[in-house]
RNA sequence: GGCCCCAUAGUGAAGUGGUUAACACAACAGCCUUUCACGCUGUAGACGCGGGUUCGAAUCCCGCUGGGGUCACCA
């Protein structure tokens, strides 16, 4: 048994795309499912791209998520170096080592060529190179060659015929060859393109599962020609559906939500996040829905991948997210909470604690946080007719006549807590004969002035103190007596 | 446009020739002797279309339609 071993390979580029998260985790918990080896490797082979801070936003991503690789460039590992660009030499040998066999083959075409001839083409998209090179004199090659003129190496496909190649999820694909472009593999400036670089470095770090999106599944024919160009064994691809934003648009970075980093900021777990994206796409083909990563590494299962796109669902997440926030212990619900809890009551006299045991069954993203219990240290402008309750029969006469009834008794309050509110309240209930609602739901709107809160009108009369909420309640009143007359 | 791939409710999905076609999110309704949330219960909602094959198709084949990908000295 050959150990499984699979590589994630980002490009630097600044920020981590949802779908690539996704990518990532797939390809880890492929290896970890076969107790096999995941390796990071850096494709960087386009300079001009190359962003500066951008590994370390690869390497932070990767920690965060938990999706520790056993080889990578600041890791080592015996297969390195793990960075494309400083593997130049090795791509460059391996190109010369196709040309001599008589698989690839040097070529002067100048860019403005190409261009022209792509550009005079009469349908746009179609052209494809000419092989203009493609039968030059090796004598004539090597000596323009010595003479310094600038060249790329290109990969010289079958005449006619077809390719097959298998996938894990598509299964077998053929296209023809007449399809297959005389890709380049070196560049002029001697680095390797993205196909030719991964099939060298796949090969020689041993992976021996690829997995990727499918915007590469067209270009397997070409990867399994020069697998075999060289001899070596063709590993097993896995490719990978993208994540769409709407059924028909692609999740893209213009959305604003696509990063992963985004996300992460806005308040949502980690975990969940993860759990989330691990269940876009797969399916462990059972009912459960909630998975560690832990539980991902034993259970993730190739056959459970899905051949078709599928849609980001942000109500979906925010629900999972819920999930893992109720799951979570007071104190780390407060340690993740807290800065949004600080935007609004640093300062203020309001019982953090107690804000924070009812708002965690209610909080499905933490930076919501903050208009949630803005009300608490001043409350909103709100319609009258909100004071009304239709279940309790409650218009807004009866509303004012509630509110009178709450204020006398909570003004007779000696001490302020839950428990004396309660009683106090219940007793005013009792006495006029009247459902709990008609006198709890216009004080509740009265303290608050919103219709959703977290904890009930109980609850919010404690935090906010008996001054502040008979100021408040009288304010209602007043609003209500106004409206009536 | 050529080539490749895909197609079950609004969304994620189970299903692999015979099922009342799961489940989850979302929606709606009810309950939880106060809202919201949580929880519970229930309702509505799907096999894209047309042909075959078969005693029998969501499941197999063909066409159509729709969707995705690709066609660079980008990855």
């Amino acid at each position: 048994m050959t150990t499984v071993r699979t590589r994630f390979a980002p490009s630097p580029t600044g920020y981590m795309h949802i779908g690539n998260l996704r990518t990532a985790l797939y390809t880890y918990l492929i290896a970890r499912v076969h107790n096999g080896e995941f390796i990071l490797r850096i494709e960087d082979t386009d300079q001009g791209r190359y962003v500066d801070d951008a590994l370390v936003v690869i390497y932070n991503t990767m920690q965060l998520a938990g999706l520790e690789y056993d080889e990578g460039p600041d890791v080592g590992g015996d297969y390195g170096p793990y960075v494309q660009s400083q593997r130049k030499e090795i791509y460059a040998k391996h190109a010369q080592q196709l040309v001599d066999s008589g698989h690839a083959y040097p070529c002067f075409c100048t860019l403005e060529r190409l261009n022209a001839a792509r550009e005079s083409s009469i349908t746009a998209g179609v052209w494809r190179y000419d092989r203009h090179c493609r039968e030059l004199n090796p004598t004539e090659a090597a000596r323009r060659i010595a003479a310094g003129e600038s060249y790329v190496i290109r990969q010289k496909m079958p005449e006619s015929g077809t390719t097959t190649f298998v996938d894990a999820v598509f299964g077998e694909i053929t296209v023809p060859n007449s399809e297959l472009e005389d890709q380049v593999l070196l560049k002029a400036d001697k680095m390797p393109t993205y196909n030719f670089a991964n099939v060298v470095d796949d090969h020689l770090m041993g992976i021996t599962h690829v997995v990727r999106g499918t915007e590469y599944l067209s270009s397997a024919p070409k990867y399994n020609l020069l697998y075999d160009a060289f001899g070596w064994e063709i590993p097993t691809y896995v490719h990978l559906t993208p994540i769409m934003r709407e059924p028909g648009k692609k999740l893209s970075k213009r959305h604003g939500d696509a990063s992963f980093g985004d996300f992460y900021q806005k308040g949502y777990l980690i975990e969940a996040i993860i759990n989330y994206i691990a269940l876009l796409g797969w399916s462990p083909g059972t009912k459960q829905e909630i998975f560690s990563l832990e539980e991902l590494k034993q259970q993730f299962s190739l056959s459970g991948l899905s051949k078709s796109p599928a849609v980001f669902d942000t109500k979906k997440l925010r629900w999972m997210n819920s999930v893992y926030i109720r799951q979570l212990s007071v104190e780390q619900f407060k340690e993740y909470g807290q800065p949004y809890l600080d935007q609004v009551l640093q300062g203020s006299a309001i019982a953090e604690d107690k804000v924070i045991e009812l708002l965690q069954s209610r909080v499905e993203v933490f930076s919501e946080i903050p208009q949630m219990i803005e009300f608490l240290v001043s409350l909103p402008d709100y319609q009258v007719e909100m004071l009304c309750h239709a279940k309790t029969d409650t218009g807004l006469p009866e509303a004012l006549e509630s509110m009178r009834h709450s204020y006398t008794a909570l003004l007779s309050l000696k001490t302020w807590n839950v428990a004396l509110i309660k009683s106090t309240l219940k007793a005013t209930v009792k006495s006029l004969g009247v459902k709990t609602g008609r006198i709890l739901w216009p004080l509740r709107i009265a303290v608050s002035g919103q219709e959703s809160t977290p904890g009930g009108a109980y609850d919010i009369l404690e935090l906010l103190g008996q001054e502040e909420s008979l100021k408040r309640l009288q304010l209602g009143i007043d609003k209500a007596a106004q409206a009536v007359k």
